[in-house]
DNA sequence: AATTATTTTTAGGTAAATCTAAAAATAATT
DNA sequence: AATTATTTTTAGATTTACCTAAAAATAATT
């Protein structure tokens, strides 16, 4: 069975958002994919006949093991070829995301498994997401303490170390918080304070204490 | 602006129609893009509206200098795929085709640019036609090894590869001399070895030795 | 030149994916 | 529990690219 990139769209948008919850709702995949909640109603009762999901008016929407495994190779291609244009075309990590949205709709089975190999099997795309492998299993994203971060290796903030309120005021006042994506530019051994960048912004430096406090993942 | 896929394969198959005869007929395109005279109708009212070929009723149409233009780049994107499947990924350059008729519509200007340099600006894709430049201009096929000439293009013998009594008692035999003009009717991935057909004879078979020692120029 | 055959266009309709506006169901608040 | 607010669905239209069938234009043949 074959699907439109718009059916792909959609089933991609609900993989991403019942990571986070249960049941995702029909509001939620409009604002997702910019389109309007009637639009989506009449998606998902299409989706639901391909049985792609499981669907009750009303009740809100789940992918079924069908709708995964197709999210998880369109997620498959999407992370192969960020990877990609980073590493082989010399892309900016944040520059590949609009060209892969586009690549991953690309058909050809036999096209995916022979990048995968030229590339070399990549655990994790370029802003350190895992790629599923051609069965759908994905690495385990390790939780790692930032001062450990290697120097220009993209990571995600996922946790802090403590919940104490002056931890989270410097961290208000930074800008910085879960999900934040930062890489380290320079380590200075002097006092193992660290220059870090955060996308659209200059780099700045913040202290070892900070930087032991913030867990990052990966890579 | 931008163009749908179906508009631009409109315009690849004018391009391509157009290179043969002069203005092309909307039944050629019918049959070209698998669909019925009528839908190729309104798309060419469509087009000419968009300015892309210029078209009178019943009177054919051809593509406009914008039109060409489009065309070129979308030629250039299908045979830098095609070259990127090949050298790159290891595909067979019988099996690429189909893959680059969907990579073609990829819209990222500079992935196109990106992939150019990095392929080493070939002039030519593993079929032998030549790739356009960024600016559209191809280089001109001069001659061409035998075994790289695309399926059913007529070509004549211009060269051979030795001049080895043992090559010469081949062709003697073979009837192939310079001039003789030919094309390739079906390749065989097995041992690479290619039919081949010239005028009022049945077509037969040639090894891939003896394709390699031949040179072509399409006709 | 008149007739026949072919090609091309028009007219009217379908399916996919979208929209707005109104109705129905669910959730929140008094 | 009743009312109000929000969410979701239905109903009816629109756009793109396609279709069939009939009409119009062009080409071929007698």
């Amino acid at each position: 069975m074959s699907f439109s990139i718009t059916e792909e769209n959609y089933i991609k948008a609900i993989f991403h958002l019942q990571q986070a919850e249960g049941n995702v709702s029909t509001n939620e995949l409009a604002a997702e994919l910019h389109t309007k909640a009637a639009s989506v109603t009449d998606m998902l009762k299409k989706l639901k006949a391909k049985k792609l999901l499981s669907y009750e008016k009303y009740k809100g929407v789940r992918l079924s093991n069908e709708g995964k495994k197709l999210a998880l190779a369109i997620v498959r291609k999407h992370r192969l070829w960020e990877y990609f244009l980073v590493d082989k075309l010399q892309f900016g990590w944040d520059e590949v995301h609009e060209v892969a949205e586009e690549l991953e709709h690309i058909s050809s089975k036999k096209l995916v498994e022979k990048l995968d190999a030229f590339l070399g099997y990549p655990k994790f795309d370029p802003h350190g997401d895992p790629i599923p492998d051609s069965h759908g299993k994905m690495a385990v994203q390790v939780q790692v303490n930032l001062i450990d971060l290697p120097v220009n290796r993209l990571a995600e903030v996922s946790g802090v170390g403590s919940q104490s309120t002056e931890l989270l005021e410097l961290l208000k006042h930074k800008h910085i918080g879960i999900g934040t994506r930062l890489e380290i530019k320079r380590k200075f051994s002097f006092d193992h304070s660290i220059e870090i960048k955060i996308r659209n912004q200059n780099p700045f430096t913040i202290s070892q204490q900070l930087a032991q406090a913030l867990f990052v993942k990966p890579v």
